[in-house]
Parts: C-alpha cells; structure tokens; sequence
DNA sequence: AACTTGATCAACCGCCAGATA
DNA sequence: ATATCTGGCGGTTGATCAAGT
C-alpha cells in the first residue's frame, strides 16, 4: 500500500506560510468546536489548507498554551538530558518541556546544541566523546598549521602572514589530546571508572577542572568558545548524572504522556537501569585532558595499528603532531615533567 | 551598498502504527 | 484477515534575517 494522501488528491490546497486571517479562522473554529477530524477541519472552518497543515500550525504556534523565546541553561540542560536516555523520540522530549513543542526542540537541537556538542567532540548521537578520524584528522590539519605557523613566526616575526592566534593553536592541542586519549578510552585502554585517574595523582587531575591551562600552568585560563561550552556541557552531564541517580530522569521520562506506562517501549529503558545510570556504572569521560603516556601512546600504537589506519594528512599524521607537539619547546617541559612524574607512579591505565 | 554566508525556524514530506471498515 | 484511513512523528527544505566581507 503506498501512502494514502492526507488531502483530497483534486484540491488545490494553499501551501506555504499562514496569513494571520488563517490563523485567526483556525483559532477561533477550535476555540468553538474543538479540532475534532483534522482532515474535514479545512472545510468546516473554512479553509483551503490540508488538513496536516492545520493541525501542524495549531500544535506548533497557535495552541495557546506555546511558550515562546529563547531556551532557558535549565531547559537546554533537559533536552541534553532526555536526549541521552529517549534519543531523537522529539514528542516525547517536548512532553517534559512545558510549552516546547517536538519541532521548536528539534530544531534547537539541530541548530544549536547539535553543533556546540560536535564543537566539543562529543557524539550528539550517543553523549559519548567521538572517536571518528574525521574529527582528528580536521584537528591534526590545524595544529599542522599551527606548526607551520610557529615556524614562520620564528622566520618572519609579528610579520607572518599565516599567524595563527595563540588561544586557536592551544585550543586544537588541547582537543588533539582530548581525542587521542577519548580513543584509547573507548578501546579500553583507559579505566575511566578508576576515581584515580582523576584524582589520586595530582598530575592526571582533570587539567580544566582546576582552572589552570594545562599548557600554561600557573595561568589561569581565559575562557572562550568551545573551551568554555565544554565546562559548561561537563557541567550539565554531571548534573545530570547526578540528577538520574536521584532518579529524575527516570521519574520524568515515566511521566511522558499520562504517567509509567509499562508498555511505553522506552518503558525498560528508562525505569530499570536507563542509559544515564548505565553511565553512572561507566560514566562519561569529563570533558577533559588527562595527561599522555608515551608508554599507554605506544601501546596503542601497537595495540590497533591505528597509525597504519589512518591516511596521511598533506604534513602528517596526528602522531607526528603529537610527536611535534610534545617536542615543543613552549610546551614541552610541563608535558615532560607529567610524563616523568606519571611513568614513576603506577600505573592507572 | 551589494553580496555572501551562516543561523534560525516554520512548514512540508513521507513513513509508520493504530484504528476502523 | 485485509485494505484503507487517520493522526503522529522525525527528517528535511526553503524563506528570512543578521552578520560579515
């Protein structure tokens, strides 16, 4: 069976924005005679829209009860939150958000914390830090640039032409190192359970956390960009953790649509142990830098031939700028003195 | 001032599942 | 049991606007 048309195949219903005239015959025939079949409304209210149309512009922007403006932290907070338990199920996330409707959030998601949590390396599909080439390899191509920019610098003075500004090469060291340390996690080669990582030594603190630029040490960090979206989306996924193990989520999303329906498919996954929980038991990575291995670096190497996976970027790989990277004289000292202090304690990962 | 680019969002399209004949 | 209808949903498009060049 192919689809069956939502109007009358003869009629040339009018399509595209509504003028406040259809509007105001839409709102006042529902006020009346509530919406009742949407697909003789058109008539019954005297309009020459499909039926669909109808029912789109009054659940999307007439209902009365729409709230409209911008999304509130609070708001943006549950939508990454919901997201990561119900997925792209838009009607269902709009159900927690009083006023929102599945389209405004769909929207908002694709528009805004979509690209602020790709910004970020983080998967918007799965809340996990990605792990694609693509991302490290735009990475790579930037701080090869970065290089190159160094190198001129030291050629040409405050005269370079490609000078890039310090806080862009920082910032894709930073993720460079980010995602190289998000692989070796998702293979297992991290414990990110292990509460040591982070906290029993001092040099594997997260180096974000305590507001110290890990490449400048003793330098507070000026906050900018994603650096201080990745502070604020760290925030929102401890809260949020922290707000499903009081069981919010979990009472919320049985909330969706009248109440804990055993029946609701998202039913088990959300009220046994839901994905956040899940979480909590291997929790997400914090949005942070822990500090390189060489000895863990080559065993990954090894490990995955990953090297071997990827293609050459036009200078090099992102093993060459790690190598690069860790040789470089502005940064080198403090990267050196955290491996030699690491490669003396035991070792966590 | 003219043009380009990117962001936003209302609206449409097509599929699906449940209801009904 | 099957065909058809209907409402709902998620994905996508395109118009509009603002910012940048």
């Amino acid at each position: 069976m192919g689809r069956s048309p939502c109007c009358e195949e003869s009629s040339s219903v009018k399509k595209g924005p509504w003028t406040p005239e259809e509007d105001e015959k839409l709102i006042e025939y529902i006020s009346k005679q509530g919406h009742g079949s949407w697909r003789t409304l058109p008539k019954r209210a005297g309009l020459n829209r499909c039926g669909k149309s109808c029912r789109l512009r009054w659940t999307n922007y007439l209902r009365p009860d729409i709230k409209r403006g911008k999304f509130t932290e609070e708001e943006e907070r549950l939508i990454i939150n919901l997201h990561s338990v119900l997925g792209n199920k838009w009607s269902k996330i709009a159900a927690h958000l009083p006023g929102r409707t599945d389209n405004e959030i769909k929207n908002y998601w694709n528009t805004s914390i979509r690209k602020k949590l790709l910004k970020m390396g983080i998967d918007p599909e799965t809340h996990k830090p990605r792990t694609d080439f693509n991302h490290l390899m735009n990475l790579s191509q930037l701080l090869g640039m970065s290089n190159l920019s160094s190198a001129m610098n030291t050629t040409w003075g405050n005269n370079n032409p490609f000078g890039m500004p310090a806080d862009i090469t920082q910032l894709a060291k930073i993720q460079l190192l980010q995602s190289l340390l998000q692989i070796m996690n998702s293979n297992s080669f991290v414990n990110m359970g292990n509460p040591n990582l982070l906290v029993g030594n001092p040099n594997l603190n997260p180096l974000f956390l305590n507001g110290l630029n890990p490449l400048q040490p003793k330098e507070p960090v000026v906050l900018s960009g994603s650096e201080e979206y990745a502070n604020h989306v760290n925030g929102m996924y401890s809260q949020a953790q922290s707000e499903c193990s009081q069981h919010e989520v979990s009472k919320s999303c049985a909330d969706v649509e009248g109440g804990s329906n055993p029946q609701d498919p998202d039913y088990n996954k959300i009220n046994s142990t839901s994905s956040l929980e899940n979480q909590a038991e291997e929790p997400l990575p914090a949005l942070v830098v822990s500090s390189p291995r060489m000895g863990t670096f080559n065993q990954m190497n090894n490990g995955c031939n990953m090297a071997q996976t990827f293609t050459k970027s036009p200078s090099n790989t992102i093993f060459d700028d790690w190598e690069k990277f860790l040789e470089d004289e502005t940064t080198g000292s403090y990267w050196k003195e955290i491996l030699e202090s690491t490669s003396a304690s035991p070792i966590l990962w």
